[in-house]
DNA sequence: AATAATTTTGAAAGCGCTTTCATAACAGGA
DNA sequence: TCCTGTTATGAAAGCGCTTTCAAAATTATT
C-alpha cells in the first residue's frame, strides 16, 4: 500500500486540491535545511537561527505543509488530539460542554476524540486504554464514575482534567461546579417567593453533585427556619421519566407542597408533565425550579426557572486547562458561581 | 522520548495494569514466527498455515497484545477509526445518530472521530482534510452542505457514507429518509382529525429535507381536496425561536388555522410556547404535529405528536454501511419508513 | 525421481515524523 | 593566536506496524 497516489484531478484551482500531501522532508529541501531543523521549528524544541526559521516558515507556507498527526504520534511527539470521556455522546447537558471543548481546541489545530463511558467505571477504564493507545496528548474526563485513584494513576502518564469533583495530584486538574450553592440558591428562591412546603426530587446519591444539591436544599431550608421533612424528598434518576414518577409518588402519598425543586431540568420537565396529568398547573398551583439550564428549558411550558450551569463554559475551561497542562503550566481557570435564572415556572403560593 | 517507561506500579492485579504495551514483535517471538506472519494473521491479508495461526493466536491471547492503531495508520493499514462529520456536536437530533454509530463501531474495535461541520461547506471540507490526515478508514457525513461532487471526489480515496441525500458513486453509499412521506402522513393525520386550515412552519429551503416535507404537506392537502394557501406557510430555521416567531407572525397576520405542522420538533415546541403566550391552548385551541420525534418531545407539554425519525437507527445503519464498504461489499441497508407517533398535541377542531 | 508450479514464510524497506548523538560553527578567555 | 565552552545543525536511528520481494517449503506434473 505504498505510495497510494490518488488519481490527480486536472483541476486548476490554486491550491491543487487532491495532490499527495507534502511532507516535512520536502519542506526541508525547499528551505535548504535538514528535516531535524524543520521539526525543531515546528515543535519549538530547540533554538534555531532566525535566518533558517524564516526560510522554513516560508517553505511551509508556500508548500502548504501540514504535519501528519499520525506520524507525529508514532514518533512520540504531540498528536494534537485530546481524549474526551463523556458519559453519553447525546447527553443534552454535556453536549454543550463538548461544543465548548471543540470550540477551543479546533482553532489550535487540536482534535477532540470523544468516547463514552456510559456511567460505568469499567467502560471508562476501557476508554482510557483506547485513548492512550491512540496517543492523545491529554484527557478530559467529564464527571464519570472512575475512582479518584485511577484518575491520579492516569495523570502520571499524561495530563488529565476532570470535572465534577475536586482532586489534587500532579498532572491532574479538576474543575468543579458549586452544586451546594446551586442547590441552596434554588431553594432560597422558592423560599423568598413565599413557599414553605418545598419538595425535592433528588438525583442518584452516587453522584456527589446530587448529594451536594440536596445539601444545599437542606441548608436553605434551615436558614429559613423551615423544618426538613424527609417525606418531601423523593429519589430520581436524572431523567424525565423519574421526575414524572416522583411527582406521582408525592401526589399518591398525598404530601402537601406548593413547590418542587428538581435536581436537574430533565426531572423538572418530567415533574411538570406529571403535574399536568393530575390537572395541577405550573406555576399557578405548583412552582418548579430545575437545575442545569438546558437549552430546551427556555422553551418548556412554562419556561423553566432553573440554576444555570455553564456547561459550554465548562467545556471551554476544561480544554484550556488541559492545554495549559500540556504546556507545562499550572492551569488557572475557575468556573463562574451558580446563578438562578428566574423564568416562569415559579409564582407565589396562594393564600 | 524513546522508551518512556511508565513507573511500574507494584499492583498485583492479574493483568498488570500499567506495564508497557506489548508489541507485535514480541508476539512474533513468543509464537516462533516472523512479524510479517503475525501481521498477516491480524489483517487476514494472506493465507497462513493453521499451525502457526494457532500459535500466534495463543501468543496474542497470552500476552494480551493490542495492535497500536497509530502505527498501523502510519504503515498504511487500517486505523480502525471512522470519521464522522456531524453538524453540531450537541445537536439534539443527531445526538442519537452519533450514539448509534458509536454503538455499532465500539464492539468491533473501531473508534469514531466526531468533527463538526457547522452547516458550512467550507468547514465540512476542512473536516474531511482533518480526517484524511488522521487516516480514518472511512467517513460518515451526516447530512451536511458539502456539494455532491466533493463527496464523490472524496469517495474515490476512501469509503464514504452520507445521509440526507440520495447519491450514487463508487465507494459512496447514501442513506436517505423519506421526508416527503413523513410530511405527507403528518399532514394527513391532521386532515383525518378534521382540520382544514393547517399552517406549516417550514425549514430552511436550502435543506432538501425541508423542501421535501413541504412537498409532502402540499400533496396531503391536495389529496384531501384542500386548496393550498401560501399565506399559511411561514419560514422557520429549525430551532425553537423560529417556531415561536412563526406563530407570532401567523397570529399577527390574523391567519385562520386550527392546526400547525412544524417541519421539526424544535420549531413545534417553540410554536407551542408562542401559542401559550397568546393564551391559546394546545391541543384544545390549536393542534400541533412536529417532525423528528426528539427524545424530549415525549415530555413536552402536551406530549408532542410527531413523525418519528429513526436517528439512532440511522446512525447504526450508516456505521454498518461504512463497515461494509470498507470490507469491499456493497451495503444493503435501508431506513425504516416514516411513521406517525400520535400523542397529545392533536385533537379534533371545535365545531 | 526429478523438475516445474504453487504456496507459505521471513528479511528488510518503508510510512512521516521526533530525537538522540555527534559534528560544525561560533563565541569567550588565556 | 590557540584552546575551551557553548550553541546551532545534520545524520541516522527509531516509533510499531504493513508490505514487497525473494527464498523456502510444499505440491503437482511428467
Amino acid at each position: 500500500m505504498k505510495n497510494k497516489s490518488i488519481a490527480r484531478t486536472g483541476e486548476k484551482s490554486p491550491r491543487s486540491p487532491r495532490s499527495e500531501p507534502v511532507k516535512l522532508e520536502q519542506v526541508a529541501k525547499a528551505a535548504g535545511v535538514s528535516p531535524s531543523t524543520v521539526s525543531r521549528i515546528l515543535n519549538g524544541t530547540a533554538v534555531v537561527s532566525e535566518l533558517k526559521k524564516r526560510a522554513v516558515d516560508n517553505a511551509i507556507a508556500k508548500l502548504g505543509f501540514v504535519p501528519n498527526p499520525i506520524a507525529r504520534g508514532l514518533a512520540g511527539g504531540r498528536t494534537l488530539s485530546i481524549g474526551v470521556i463523556t458519559q453519553a455522546i447525546d447527553s443534552p447537558f454535556y453536549g454543550a460542554a463538548l461544543r465548548g471543548i471543540e470550540d477551543v481546541l479546533d482553532p489550535l489545530g487540536y482534535c477532540p476524540l470523544f468516547v463514552s463511558g456510559h456511567w460505568t467505571p469499567n467502560a471508562e477504564a476501557r476508554c482510557i486504554d483506547v485513548l492512550r493507545a491512540r496517543r492523545v496528548d491529554g484527557i478530559i474526563v467529564l464527571t464519570g464514575r472512575l475512582a479518584d485513584q485511577a484518575l491520579k494513576m492516569c495523570a502520571r502518564s499524561m495530563p488529565v482534567v476532570v470535572t465534577g469533583r475536586t482532586l489534587k495530584a500532579p498532572g491532574l486538574f479538576s474543575l468543579n461546579f458549586d452544586n451546594f450553592e446551586g442547590g441552596r440558591i434554588a431553594t432560597q428562591h422558592l423560599v423568598e417567593m413565599g413557599h414553605r412546603h418545598i419538595a425535592f426530587i433528588a438525583g442518584d446519591p452516587a453522584h456527589p453533585d446530587a448529594t451536594e444539591r440536596l445539601r444545599g436544599y437542606r441548608v436553605a431550608l434551615a436558614d429559613a427556619g423551615i423544618a426538613y421533612d424527609a417525606s418531601l424528598v423523593v429519589p430520581g434518576a436524572y431523567n424525565e421519566q423519574s421526575g414524572l414518577l416522583a411527582v406521582n409518588q408525592l401526589l399518591t402519598e398525598r404530601r402537601r407542597f406548593t413547590a418542587i425543586f428538581a435536581a436537574n431540568d430533565q426531572m423538572a420537565v418530567g415533574a411538570a408533565l406529571g403535574l399536568q396529568r393530575r390537572s395541577l398547573r405550573v406555576p399557578d398551583d405548583i412552582s418548579i425550579v430545575g437545575f442545569d439550564d438546558l437549552p430546551t428549558s427556555l422553551y418548556a411550558i412554562p419556561p423553566l426557572s432553573t440554576v444555570h450551569q455553564p456547561a459550554y463554559e465548562l467545556g471551554r475551561l476544561a480544554a484550556s486547562a488541559v492545554l495549559q497542562l500540556i504546556a507545562g503550566d499550572q492551569p488557572s481557570v475557575e468556573l463562574p458561581a451558580p446563578r438562578l435564572i428566574a423564568r416562569e415556572s415559579v409564582r407565589r403560593p396562594h393564600g
